[in-house]
DNA sequence: ACGGCAATTGACAACGTTGTCAATGACGCT
DNA sequence: AGCGTCATTGACAACGTTGTCAATTGCCGT
């Protein structure tokens, strides 16, 4: 591999120089600096930005770790973050921890070894006792969509308590009275908001769901299908469901039409998520949206306040973004009041 | 930050032994090692992989650069690229191109610089005579699911002229007579693919469309709206349109619904590339399907086998998958043949 | 003509790791 | 006892770059 010392050498200068010229420190005369570009496109010379990382102790490289890059919440995530993080002259690296706490931490130690200049993470639930694996102080973090107790760092999340809970208006609106909600991963933040929406709402409006109502899942498609397969078993069937997110809505969608239901005449389907985003679709689902971008692009930009030369030791802040309700066509005609 | 040297001092040891016991040299005494190790804990040392990298002439990454991540093919793609890479104990940097040349340029500098070990890319089109930024030489690359003449590269890619001569033939099948194929970017080998596909069967079949039924664009949603705008504003309509792809489709399915057509009875909708994958939906999509998983997982097995120390300096080969057809319902019932 | 200043260029060392080779000691074999 | 072999450990240099500081040059004003 040719170096900064050969087209030194073939420009007539020191290494130091061609240096200078790469990265345009104002410091050369225009002649030189001419000759060593000649050297440069002569040799086919590329930086090392190995070595560069090296001695200046910052590698240009900013992680992002999430939960499931094919969920399109995510995947809208993870484009905010590319983009902010190729404005800023850097590299994203990529890692899915399929909400593997194991695969998490594997990560997170790869990523410390390589020594990006900034994590962004969406944690997977963990033990409260469990540890974080030994990163090289410093190391930033932003914590994105969840929340990871015990851990100084910046958050970018979305208010989906208040998501969930317009989609539950909506339908009580429509005159659904019995309305279940499933699929999102026990212990996660964004799980627990998404219930206590929907439990406020039906507290505020005077009313009780069974228990079984409320069911739990992995933010996955068949989350989606055990639940229906559960809720449409028993004698009181609902006759609304509120899928966690995108994939899960899929697998609710998918068992109800297996098992022969049709929506909305006999169930309404809504869902945190759009699973097929910025599109009016046919036929559309009525769901709320996160600003899934926005929530990359903000997580980068925090990121970028605590790397050097400015590295701010301001208190963490937490940034909450709101959610979009999207009426679609799935909650169905105004039902006669009382189930 | 803590280095191996301040391990080797607080063990007792020489810096050397101390990178052994790290990587698990086998020539290190039960009891040295321990002490290393327990140096290791009480400092919090974490490796550092940019040095290693340096030393070693190997970055440990691989780069993949895509045209649209959020594009549920190549999210698919990616994500079994990244389980590919990370089983191979390597990170992934992910690019993000927008099918814009420039942006695609300004990767393969950033990762040749940052020496990537290997890279993926999805090549945007280009002129004849346009030539690669320098990358260091040597430097593996292997193209996915489109073409780069000139470069002797491993591919991977999808036989999409079957799968859509396949979508074809099933709409010829449903009784439609005026078929349209629309949305794909000029110049790529994908787009290219699907018309031949859609020609061929066509031509078997004896029929032959109006020039217009024929509609580039560029592989996003706004071409599918374009391209609907002007198929149903001609006199001549199609019966049926076929979408290049998933997002394509979207773009389709909201400019009929907008426009008031009816699926399908008024026109009945296919695709390559599902919108939803791996999903019975509601409605279902008639569509075929690239393994895109898989794709993603033999490209990192190609680019694998050219890395030191087993580089191998065979031929560049070719893979090329099969699709597979999903017959959903917004192809309609067979109409009476003849329009 | 001379001191002072800015522009230009370079020498040296260091970032943290590991490949190569050598040194040391222990052990078994003849 | 003398030899070779193996396991263990370390010294040195190098990977390619850049921060720091110093040296050189040219030019200005007085």
């Amino acid at each position: 591999m040719t170096s900064i010392e050969d087209v030194a050498r073939r420009a007539g200068v020191s290494p130091i120089t061609v240096s200078r010229v790469i990265r345009n420190h104002p410091n050369v005369r225009e002649e030189t600096r001419d000759r060593v570009r000649q050297a440069v496109s002569d040799l086919g010379y590329v930086p090392n930005a190995v070595a560069r990382g090296l001695k200046q102790s910052r590698s240009g490289l900013i992680a992002l770790i999430i939960t499931d890059m094919v969920d399109p919440f995510f995947s809208v995530v993870a484009h905010g973050v590319e983009d902010a993080v190729r404005k800023a002259g850097m590299m994203l690296v990529l890692g899915n921890s399929d909400d593997e706490l194991a695969l998490e931490m594997e990560y997170l130690r790869i990523m410390g070894e390589h020594r990006v200049d900034g994590i962004i993470l969406v944690p997977t639930p963990r033990p409260a006792e469990f540890s974080f694996p030994s990163l090289p102080a410093s190391l930033p973090i932003v914590v994105l969509d969840r929340s990871l107790p015990g851990i100084a760092a910046d958050v970018v999340r979305c208010d989906t308590a208040s998501g969930t809970a317009a989609l539950c208006r909506h339908l009580l609106d429509r005159g659904r009275r019995r309305i279940a909600i499933v699929g999102g991963l026990p212990q996660t933040l964004t799980w627990h908001e998404r219930v206590s929406g929907y439990q406020a709402v039906l507290r505020e409006a005077g009313l009780t769901m069974p228990a079984e109502f409320v069911i739990a899942g992995n933010y996955k498609a068949d989350s989606g299908v055990a639940a229906v397969q559960a809720l449409m078993a028993a004698a009181e069937r609902p006759d609304a469901i509120i899928a966690a997110n995108a994939k899960v809505v899929r697998g609710v969608l998918d068992e109800l039409v297996t098992l022969g239901f049709r929506i909305p005449e006999d169930v309404a389907v809504a869902a945190v998520d759009d699973p097929f985003p910025a599109s009016k679709f046919w036929p559309r689902l009525t769901v709320v949206e996160q600003p899934g971008y926005e929530m990359g692009k903000v997580a980068v930009e925090l990121l970028l306040r605590r790397l050097p030369p400015t590295s701010s030791n301001e208190m963490p802040r937490e940034v909450i973004f709101g959610t979009e309700l999207r009426i679609g066509v799935t909650c169905g005609e105004t039902l006669a009041a009382g189930a």
